[in-house]
DNA sequence: CAATCAATGATAACAGTGTCAACATAACTC
DNA sequence: GAGTTATGTTGACACTGTTATCATTGATTG
């Protein structure tokens, strides 16, 4: 009984990634500056500071591994919410209300996946998970796209409707900008894919 | 001759919160992680390590006045682009583009601006200056907007462009697509301020 | 079952940071 | 010239990431 209670705590956690992720996790959704520190979470954990170095090369490599989680879930909410959505320009800003809606939700988390995601390099790094999960991410987002397009046209709108949800997102992050679902909605039917 | 040399350097450094603020101004400049640090901003302005405290009252205050600075330079490109510029969608596209150069050319200042202004606390700091140049910056933006328009949908369309071309600024600067000016215009023209 | 070995954790230490208190020096003012 | 203010220095504290070394556990193997 009690078997990792604090007295007779087991020299080993069990699973010291798999809960520093978690915790991790946690801290991303539920704090907008998350303290993700090595040392802070190693604490918290109930371990020696420099256990978590068993499991991570570098705290680096731990962010790294929540952004691909966090970008992971972005991937599947926005697939989802494609999917679900009908097509034409309802279906459009629908997913773009969608995308936005969750980076305001998940501020701390969003902000971490672009922050990592623009260093990583891909000599000594892992090119394959973060890319693939951001091809992912792309792929989603081409998809709500109308058929009627030439591919240099599709890649162009793809670009514009993620670049507007993002800028969207991130200011309304950054406090420019108060969130109002009907306003992002009227600010996304603003785009006319028409035009080439 | 050379009051300033190494070897009878004045106890007193002349204008040292100017140097500060020039020396992280020319790494910003120069850097795409400029180390923006108090410690090693002192050392390498030859000064202790504590110096600046008579200037700054912390390192964010630093990092706010270099913020503030690059949103005034900001600002006034974005307004020279819009008086160069011609009104209509080719003037309007005109602006963007210069937004997004601006971007690529300057991707700390931009990343130190958005993420300064973020987390500004109102009743401690000083609002009126931050805000002010931005402000001014979105006067700039709504200034390309096209003249026959209610004033929500003044709102509204600069809203778009403002997120559409930063959240494009932000997806080059974060490596997720490659700078390419006629893109950015493709991506740009877009946007239908007629619909909504 | 016992001995070895790899996986995992702890301790101590180093370099670096932001920040404060106490002290020293220069410049300015009356 | 004396006193006050502004500015710079030293020393310290509490952090952080990181590494090297040592300790303990669980697994493997003879």
């Amino acid at each position: 009984m009690a078997p990792d209670s604090p007295v007779n705590a087991p020299y080993h956690h069990g699973d010291l990634r798999a809960s520093a992720l978690q915790m991790g996790m946690e801290r991303l959704e539920s704090q907008e500056q998350p303290d993700l520190g090595l040392r802070a979470l190693a604490r918290d954990l109930g371990v020696s500071a420099t256990a978590l170095y068993r499991h991570f090369p570098n705290k680096d490599a731990l962010l790294d591994a929540l952004a691909l989680e966090g970008l992971t879930r972005l991937g599947a909410h926005q697939a989802a919410a494609a999917a679900q959505a009908g097509g034409g320009r309802d279906g459009f800003a629908e997913v773009g209300v969608t995308y936005v809606k969750w980076a305001v939700e998940n501020p701390a988390l969003l902000r971490l996946i672009y922050n990592r995601v623009g260093q990583v390099d891909l000599a000594t790094d892992d090119p394959s998970a973060m890319g693939e999960a951001f091809c992912q991410l792309r792929a989603g987002i081409a998809a709500t796209m109308p058929d009627e397009m030439s591919r240099d046209q599709r890649a162009a709108a793809a670009l514009h409707a993620w670049s507007l949800v993002h800028g969207l997102a991130m200011l309304i992050l950054d406090g420019q900008v108060a969130y109002d679902p009907a306003m992002v909605r009227k600010v996304v039917l603003m785009t006319d894919f028409s035009a080439g």
